[in-house]
RNA sequence: GCGGGAUUGGCGGAAUUGGUAGACGCGCGAGGUUUAGGUCCUCGUGGGCAUUGCCUGUGGGGGUUCGAGUCCCCCAUCCCGCACCA
């Protein structure tokens, strides 16, 4: 009888095990067996809209890196949560419902199936008695209760703004989902157009949202996107006088210490003051441009490269700081697209000696340059120059550096009522409705008069009525609408009639707060209990792609500084630690036109690849996966060929988890043949025994000759395994494994008891099922490796008794030789200077480096 | 245009943070076991020249240093953000 690694036979087993026992339930307070002496961790993967095409290999490479981080933590003796769940409510659903009549909530149901399925089948350590989606009323129900608690505070109001609205999709869509005038989803063209809209006052939190970045351990990229998401910049307003008019234009801009140099004016082209202010002779002409402007397309206008239109208004402004009748006060007011009505005031005073789209603009337009700042080296910029320097022209603070002619500046208009200093943010308040169904209900009642109020907190969930035509109306009414058996509420109590808004809410919603969900989940008196949120804390590592860098960390982040405020979170940042992990890609093929081509099109030949039709030669890149080049690769085919522990195996090993790196499927193998070969070492493949008769001896004695080598193999190895938690890069993990594999194998008889026990510990994060099989067949017949003690390194197996020491001479290698490790320095330089003695010989040592446990290097001449 | 990250064998990637470049795996080559193929085992494998050995080599160029993949300056290519934000 022979017993080859049969991952088939145990694998599926052991998961059944540990969904049947619990193995990796989270106790919490209130539970009975919470121990509250434990330390928490909390690690969490950003969950998964779950999609109808089910995970494919590059989702789980995340999941698994949490995995073996949670498992491991649990083996260190942490309480360690670790949930996953889905991001229910969106679009595609309800695309999919409308094109098939299939209601969202089926397939949604469904493909929640199939996702538990796949990362069931992974072996992930999840608590799955915290698992829900958030399409679900019981947790939507403290969507709206959070909802609720922003619209006492006044964060949530409804206003007429100029939105994207996606013809397409029948929806508004938010200033993040856009991404040059097309649907981040779909890429649908989309238009500006005036709707009442529910807001979200995230401006209000402006600056705490850049502030607190300060508290967290998160990549510096992702801070400095989030910074310059909010944009933050500081300035002023200033007044301008327009002449023959009672009007004034308010102005924003961040270098109020030009203001002399200001030359020109321009007014975006919706301004409201355009009409009233132009001349009746360019009145044809700013009509035509406003028009053409209307028209464009954000992508044409904001097209850089087209150069700068604009027209005159014929109106003129006048310089707050000089006398209305000095001629250089009189400055033109121009409309033009390159000012943008969404931001500062719609309006801007133009400086085309320091600002480079004024100079390109007055050169376009022959308009007056005027330089207010000097550079300090006494230089003479050619053309427009914004830097810093010394104010020049600048009556009331000239020679003054730029800070502090600024600060004068704002000063001056202050005191003039000319101006005020001003923070403006890029960042605008969130659009937080969408005109769609399947998403969490408005929990608003509008009353008769015009005004509207929220559901009371014990009437919660509004939940979403049953219907099956979810298209939206060609006019743009919600699906909602159309159910006027739910729309209409009469107070049992009053006997007043309202109408419930008919909006839901944006598929950011939900995740806004579902990691506070898992601390608590089946909770039906809160959205979690005080205690329960008091021991968790916040999300101690969250793991997950740079995609949501800002719109879903921005989002979560004002959620959660709102609950703060509230008291009712324990913490002003949800997320301590945030990960991103790198894409997973794949390997396509390019013709000699540059065309990408299908790889069921392709021929691989060792390192050649063809076109199977024809023989073309191509060449090989690096992709992304995509059902159009078909190399999307589907985990549970590679679980089926070559077994879980191997497809996780394999995901780790193909480098650090921060990078992206091509899947490969001639590398597969290479992780299997290592489970193989260790296995082998602990199975004696042609006995009848579970597990190698002397590995159930207890270890006795002195570790001497093989059992020796592989200690001090072994040590080494659990220190970088130990070192590869750090920037999850378990490749280095896995590598290290492989080595003392090798050691292993070539002393294979000298394998102790212990040892094995120490090895398994070590394995079971990375290949649980293989460490859990063989750690019963150790002999813990009931147990369980997942809750073993994480192995000590022991320091006196670090090293051997001596190293090789490298010889240089002049910095190049020369020799290398065996030196005690207890030698001294000036023992290693002689034992060097024998090495390479004949090197030496004939020229003079004039200095000698030696770096202990390295090298010893001559420089000679 | 601005900001960030990268660039190491045929491929994925290591490198104790300034100290023996290419660990580990894949692929490839040679040999062994096997009736044969596969599996498995052993050895080799950056490039060049060569009898031992030598030269060269981390995208390109320059610099600091006894010593540079690693630090500094310049350049190229690729990827990711942002993109008229006043």
């Amino acid at each position: 009888m022979t017993q080859s690694y049969d991952p088939k036979s145990f694998e599926a087993s052991w998961q059944a095990h540990w969904l049947e026992h619990k193995t990796f339930r989270a106790h919490g307070p209130g539970d009975t067996d919470f121990d509250a002496s434990k330390s928490k961790y909390y690690v969490l993967d950003m969950f998964p809209y779950p999609s109808g095409a089910g995970l494919h290999v590059g989702h789980p490479i995340g999941y698994i890196g949490t995995d073996i981080i949670a498992r491991k933590k649990r083996m260190q003796g942490f309480n360690v949560l670790h949930p996953m769940g889905y991001d229910a409510f969106g679009l595609p659903a309800e695309q999919y419902a409308i094109q098939t009549g299939k209601h969202p909530s089926v397939t949604t149901e469904n493909n929640i199936a199939t996702f538990r399925a796949q990362m069931q089948n992974i072996g992930l350590s999840y608590d799955w008695d915290r698992e829900f989606a958030t399409c679900t009323p019981d947790y939507y129900r403290w969507t709206q209760w959070i909802f609720a608690r922003l619209y006492d505070r006044g964060l949530a109001y409804q206003t007429e703004v100029p939105v994207w609205w996606c013809e397409n999709l029948k929806t508004v869509l938010s200033n993040e989902e856009v991404i040059n005038g097309r649907s981040e989803r779909g890429d649908h063209l989309c238009i500006r157009r005036p709707l009442r809209q529910w807001m979200l006052k995230i401006t209000a939190y402006a600056d705490r949202l850049i502030e607190d970045l300060e508290l967290v351990d998160w990549p510096a990229s992702v801070k400095t996107m989030q910074t310059e998401w909010i944009g933050r910049s500081e300035g002023a307003e200033i007044d301008f006088q327009v002449a023959g008019h009672d009007a004034k234009i308010r102005v924003f801009t961040t270098r109020p210490d030009t203001l002399y140099g200001a030359t020109f004016m321009v007014l975006a082209p919706e301004h409201p003051l355009v009409d009233q202010i132009t001349s009746q002779e360019q009145r044809e002409e700013v009509k035509t441009y406003r028009e053409a402007a209307a028209s464009k397309s954000e992508l044409d206008r904001t097209d850089l490269a087209k150069g700068k239109t604009g027209v005159s208004t014929g109106a003129f402004g006048l310089n707050p700081l000089l006398d209305p009748l000095d001629p250089a006060a009189r400055i033109a007011i121009h409309v033009a697209d390159y000012v943008l009505m969404g931001y500062g005031t719609g309006a801007i005073m133009c400086v085309p000696a320091h600002d480079e789209r004024d100079h390109e603009y007055a050169l376009r337009f022959d308009l007056p340059i005027l330089p207010v700042v000097a550079p300090r080296d006494g230089a003479q910029p050619e053309g427009c120059w914004g830097g810093e320097g010394l104010a020049i022209n600048s009556p009331l603070w000239d020679g003054l550096a730029t800070t502090e002619a600024k600060q004068k500046a704002i000063q001056e208009l202050q005191q003039r009522s000319l101006g005020q200093p001003k923070v403006t943010y890029r960042l605008r308040d969130w659009l937080f409705s969408r005109q769609r169904y399947w998403g969490e209900p408005f929990p608003v009642l509008h009353c008769e008069d015009g005004t509207h109020k929220r559901v009371a907190d014990e009437d919660l969930p509004v939940e979403l009525p049953d219907m099956d035509d979810f298209a939206p109306s060609e006019d743009g009414r919600p699906p909602l609408s159309k159910v006027p058996s739910w729309v209409e509420v009469t107070d049992p109590v009053t006997g007043e009639k309202y109408l419930r808004d008919t909006d839901t809410m944006p598929g950011w919603a939900g995740s806004c707060w579902y990691y506070l969900r898992f601390m608590d989940p089946h909770n039906s008196d809160a959205f979690a209990s005080k205690e329960a949120l008091d021991y968790w804390g916040n999300v101690d590592l969250y793991v997950g792609g740079t995609e949501h860098a800002v719109l879903h960390l921005l989002y979560a982040r004002f959620w959660h500084k709102v609950l703060f405020d509230e008291g009712l979170v324990p913490t002003a940042e949800p997320f301590q630690r945030l990960f991103n992990q790198g894409m997973l890609q794949a390997f396509a093929y390019k013709d000699p036109g540059g065309r990408l081509v299908s790889s069921d099109e392709v021929t691989v030949d060792g390192s050649e690849a063809r076109l199977t039709a024809d023989g073309t030669p191509l060449e090989q890149v690096v992709a992304k996966m995509s059902k159009s080049l078909k190399n999307v690769v589907n985990p549970d085919a590679v679980c089926a060929e070559y077994g879980v522990d191997t497809f996780r195996l394999y995901e780790m090993f193909m480098g650090p988890l921060a990078e992206s790196k091509p899947w490969n499927p001639r590398d597969v193998p290479g992780a299997r043949r290592f489970l193989e070969r260790l296995w082998r070492l602990f199975v004696d493949q042609e006995g009848d025994s579970p597990i190698r008769e002397d590995l159930l001896q207890a270890s006795e004695g002195e570790l001497v000759g093989e059992a020796l080598e592989i200690e001090r193999a072994w040590n080494p190895c659990l220190v970088r395994i130990n070192d590869s938690f750090e920037n999850f890069n378990f490749n280095t993990a896995v590598a290290a494994l492989m080595e003392w594999l090798n050691t292993a194998t070539k002393n294979r008889a000298g394998f102790r008891r212990d040892q094995a026990q120490r090895v398994v510990c070590a394995l079971a994060p990375f290949a649980p099922h293989l460490a859990e099989e063989l750690w019963q067949r150790l002999g813990h017949k009931a147990g369980t490796v997942s809750f073993a003690p994480w192995p000590d390194v022991d320091e006196r197996y670090l090293g051997s008794d001596t190293f090789e020491l490298a010889v240089q001479v002049m910095g190049k290698l020369r020799g290398r030789i065996d030196a005690p490790r207890s030698a001294s320095k000036d023992d290693l330089e002689a034992l060097a200077r024998q090495a390479v003695a004949d090197r030496l010989e004939g020229s003079t040592v004039r200095k000698v480096i030696v770096v202990p446990g390295r090298l010893v290097n001559f420089v000679v001449s």
